[in-house]
RNA sequence: UGGGGCGUCGCCAAGUGGUAAGGCAUCGGCUUUUGGUGCCGACAUUCGGGGGUUCGAAUCCCUCCGCCCCAG
């Protein structure tokens, strides 16, 4: 239970089931950042309220450590080498969906839930009811053993169904406001939390079409494909990043929205990971961020690498980021893009 | 110091006598359990400085400052 109104109704339902509902706080990062509190002691408190208020058992599993260094050292890391990580996917890999599990079941629990909205069947992973909510996105990276021990109650419901059931039962969180940002960070800039871990370099802001030195930045490693805002370079037309040299610590940019490299149909994934079976070469369907429309796409092998060919060209496919791939409702998995 | 041009928000840029468009950037908000995108809102009492003409000037005149171009 994150605190949250999704994971409050999650236990909630699941008592009425008539499950015996153990609520569990994931305390995985307690770092106040500049600008920003850490939200967890407010969010450990909502959770417990809840846990309180359907007369369940409630603990705290205590991940910190792991989650630094299996999220945040990897985002950091990926940062550095120019790509563009997504954390909470490995999130859900490393902590809720290995660590957590783990800890469930050596605890005594049989099942697992979260608050997630997926549906689950026989360990294979479907889109939730609410398409417009769907976070299978962030779940590709999850085993179909682990999503064996798993129920997702709230795939079967839409948000607004969920806000109002939480209503209905009086829950505490019912009106409480979705978290965004970074999984259990909060709500901070990439660039406000990196710049906590690495040091800032003034490089050059280069125009793709002319060569041209246009301005300064503080950083490369802070600039991914497509970004528009933070440049700082004004006159005429927006300017969006079209690419990176970390070793020049220089940032290219174009006003040009058709530049090539801003669009995409031919993708190279790495790190492929099946929640099952891996796929027969095919038509699938996918999608290159979250809540992004699915597109149909032609998957086919090179050895360890999964060559994807999308029907209709992507807008700013980044290195680093997570393609998922979709065989009709079913999430069978997916890769990071190279 | 002959000729011509220019100087309007951080940047680009309208406006040539009637009381400062717009775009970019920036900031704030919304959307979003990653990054990013997108959307909405805010943003020059003031037009290089000073003087003058006028009921009224960024727009006309004088002057000073700065920049650019062509000649020498």
């Amino acid at each position: 239970m994150s605190g949250g109104v999704d994971s409050s109704l999650t236990a909630a339902l699941l008592v009425e089931q008539g499950h015996d509902v153990t609520g569990v706080y994931m305390k995985n990062w307690t770092k106040d950042l500049p600008g920003m509190k850490c939200p967890w002691a407010d969010d450990l408190a909502d959770a417990k309220r809840v846990a309180v208020q359907l007369g369940i058992d409630f603990k705290v599993f205590d991940f910190e450590n792991e989650y630094k260094h299996k999220v945040v050292d990897y985002m950091i890391d990926e940062y550095k080498a120019g790509r563009t990580p997504n954390p909470d996917i490995m999130c859900n890999q490393e902590v809720k969906f290995k660590l957590f599990l783990e800890a469930a079941l050596e605890d005594g629990a049989d099942m697992i839930a979260t608050g997630h909205y997926a549906r689950v069947k026989d360990g294979v992973l479907k889109m939730a009811v609410d398409t417009n909510k769907d976070q299978t996105y962030f779940l590709y990276r999850v085993t179909g053993a682990a999503l064996a021990k798993t129920m997702f109650p709230l795939g079967e419901y839409t948000k607004p169904q969920v806000r109002k059931m939480a209503e209905e039962r009086g829950l505490f969180t019912a009106a409480k406001k979705d978290s965004q940002g970074i999984c259990f960070v909060g709500k901070v800039g990439i660039r406000d939390f990196l710049n906590q871990y690495v040091e800032q370099v003034p490089g050059r802001i280069i125009d793709k079409q002319s060569g041209n030195v246009l301005g300064h930045h503080d950083g490369a490693i802070f600039y991914t494909l497509g970004q528009r805002h933070g440049l700082d370079v004004g006159g005429g037309l927006p300017y969006y990043v079209v690419g990176k040299n970390m070793d020049k610590n220089e940032v290219y940019v174009t006003t040009d929205l058709n530049d090539k490299t801003l669009w995409q149909t031919n993708v190279q994934l790495d790190a492929v990971h099946w929640i099952n079976d891996a796929p027969v070469v095919g038509k699938y369907h996918i999608r290159v961020r979250h809540r992004a429309p699915l597109i149909a796409a032609d998957l086919a092998y090179d050895n360890d690498r999964v060559i994807l060919t999308l029907h209709d060209e992507q807008r700013a496919v980044t290195s680093g980021q997570s393609m998922v791939i979709y065989d009709d409702m079913v999430c069978i998995g997916g890769g990071i893009v190279i």
